[in-house]
DNA sequence: GCGGTTACTATCCAGATGGATAATTAGCCG
DNA sequence: CGGCTAATTATCCATCTGGATAGTAACCGC
């Protein structure tokens, strides 16, 4: 709450609880069909209200959409701060930090599978909507991933010559890919990922692949 | 060419050379904008045809959706089959085989990031096309790819209790995701993963990070 | 060349969609 | 209560979409 920030569309006041379901319906609409073929109308009655209420309080689809993805990296930014418990557990130790966050990160994509659908569907040309988008939630906090990534591959937890730029995405990749595909894991093997126990077996074996206990800052992996 | 398996949509015989383009443009039109947003008009004004002409051909959307997937996944099964040289190269060595894969498969991946986009736009809930679609393409292969993760696993080249499922989707998302996401990393970090030498970095870094050199049949990594 | 099948085009249509606008209701200040 | 603004609904509209159909051109065995 501390730090919401100012939804731009919302031209009015509106009740925070419609808003949320607004929202909420939107991020699922938008992530099933793409902006294209998402319809207001259909996020309207998915919200329970009347197409012409959402076009009042958000002028336009476009604004709509912002408004949407702006609620999606809000929520994003509140369910990974590190809390002060974790904070505490993690206490000096880069690499138990990271392995935090990564498990911290594997449960957000589990439960919130629409953000990385969103951000692929977007992704497809470099849009005026993505640059909009990106430029006002992404740039900042990409450029201390960056960094701290740049860490790990000079205290030799990544490969020595390796860019940043491949590790994010490979790390962000593995962690989303198996919850943004869950129905077709279930279809293809049987294997349903969104249980408790596949997330959490998940996000072990992210942490085990990636940043396993025994990883040390040595310098073991130089090829 | 040996094994083109029949296009079932196609209910007569069309130039080879107009098949391919009309499939193209429609991969490339259901991965821009997903198959709802996606228009019969725009696939055919892609290709440099009339409207009309595709529904000739395949009689519905749906069909022309299904023949477009199964041309994917046939060009893929194509452009990841080992070569001889390839076979030779790797002989008897699995953990060699298994980099060469991966270098062959991040290759893919950046080729054709519709592959990824398509299917994930699909993947929104276990609907009648994906599972269909599953069912001809992805099925048989997939319990292939399975057992070898089973058998990496085993080897103690990924960790030892991790699910076969889990780090069959790592894996993919690891070397899928940069590729799917290129538009963001132009804009949020100004990398394009699409050069050359980006797509051969990541491919090292790929296999250095789940199949380096060094990684022998041992049990090092228990937990 | 001719009949007929196949390939392709030109139109038409009903339904849906984003958006605009008018009509109605609710809330609020006095 | 009365006026006024904001919230919400009800309609309307131009456009686009998948699909249907009728008409035309090309091909082919004879």
């Amino acid at each position: 709450m501390q730090h919401m920030v100012e939804i731009e569309a919302a031209s009015s006041r509106i009740g925070e609880d419609t808003r949320i379901a607004v929202l909420d319906a939107a991020l699922k609409e938008f992530a099933a069909h793409g902006f294209g073929a998402a319809t207001i109308r259909d996020i309207a009655a998915r919200a329970g209200l009347s197409h012409g209420m959402i076009r009042y309080h958000y002028k336009t689809k476009e604004r709509l959409w912002f408004a949407t993805v702006a609620f999606l990296f809000e929520r994003q930014r509140e369910e990974l701060r590190f809390t002060d418990e974790e904070l505490q557990r993690g206490r000096g130790d880069k690499l138990e930090m990271f392995r935090i966050w990564l498990r911290k990160y594997v449960r957000y994509c589990a439960r919130h599978p629409e953000h990385a659908r969103i951000m692929m569907q977007e992704s497809v040309a470099p849009s005026a909507r993505l640059e909009k988008a990106i430029a006002k939630h992404l740039r900042g906090g990409h450029a201390i991933v960056r960094k701290q990534m740049e860490d790990h591959i000079k205290s030799g937890l990544f490969p020595k010559n390796a860019r940043p730029e491949s590790v994010i995405y490979i790390i962000t990749g593995a962690c989303q890919n198996i919850f943004a595909l869950a129905p077709e894991a279930r279809l293809s093997f049987g294997y349903d990922p969104l249980t408790k126990k596949a997330i959490e077996a998940h996000a072990e074996t992210v942490v085990a692949m990636f940043c396993p206990p025994g990883a040390q800052v040595n310098t073991k992996r130089k090829r």
